[in-house]
DNA sequence: CAAGTAGTTTAGAATGATTTTAAAGTGAAA
DNA sequence: TTTCACTTTAAAATCATTCTAAACTACTTG
């Protein structure tokens, strides 16, 4: 906890968002900072592309829903978001870029973080040739008792 | 793979498609039928919508889109198919609805099976009160080497 | 700093998977 | 056999996401 919260700062704090852009090599815009400002605090969210444009406009910006999609896939391709892999039918997306894992609840579609070291993924199968394993997810699907 | 073949052999001459749906709580309908006597064969398939819809035309029968939907919706609420965890842009089914897991072809958007017993899954977290285990999906993300 | 260019944003149209609608059809119980 | 709830259907509707192509803007080079 005390790790967490001083990563925390030091994240937020060290670097602008326009030094994490620039160091993810996406070319720092005006749209690209506000959504950076918004998600890229250290703190673990899960969010769809509307919630997204919903802070960007009760920060008192915004921005082309176009324009979200494509921020949110190109952070996406360079690491800077996750797209969790769920079938529901709106892609979620999580800031938490570390190896981790979630509750589903099946009634509500709600996700829970789990974190990585509360599993333990001891036997993994061999990987296929020519292959790398580029992360592991698990999914607890969770239903309500009686 | 010997007990496999056996298993395929029962499961698929014991009972007929209509016993199977009855038994599973749904009315034997013509069009359910099809799609029982193509899916429920006791052997283990990914497939589409689409994919199946496929199928039945080539089976020589036809059906709409919407019936398609419906059934399957059907199909995997009374377990007879499962619905994968993935966040591909189509709902992706499986005919094998024992507890398993999957390699997931980031390129390609291919899933191949990992049998449960391939993944040693020792400790899990603590479930959220008032809610059970409803079933555990690894998903291993791979990538071409290189 | 000026000009050029590649990359980005945008509104609105398009797409594609899935769901809804409402009317016609059908299985099963009595 | 009648009845009724459940199912199927074609077509329209919906909804998330992507495309289009024109306007804009960040960076490079001179």
């Amino acid at each position: 906890m005390f790790i967490e919260n001083y990563y925390q700062l030091v994240y937020k704090d060290i670097m602008t968002s326009k030094e994490k852009l620039r160091k993810a090599g996406l070319r720092p815009t005006k749209q690209r900072m506000i959504i950076a400002n918004i998600l890229l605090d250290g703190i673990n969210r899960h969010f769809t592309a509307e919630n997204l444009q919903d802070e960007i406009n009760s920060s008192g910006n915004s921005m082309s829903i176009a324009t979200v999609y494509n921020c949110l896939k190109k952070f996406r391709n360079c690491g800077l978001i996750k797209q969790i892999e769920t079938s529901k039918d709106t892609a979620v997306f999580d800031t938490n870029t570390h190896q981790h894992h979630h509750f589903l609840n099946e009634e509500t579609g709600e996700l829970i973080d789990i974190e990585d070291d509360e599993i333990n993924l001891k036997s993994l199968p061999k990987i296929p040739q020519g292959y790398f394993n580029n992360g592991v997810e698990v999914l607890i699907k969770l239903k309500k008792q009686d």
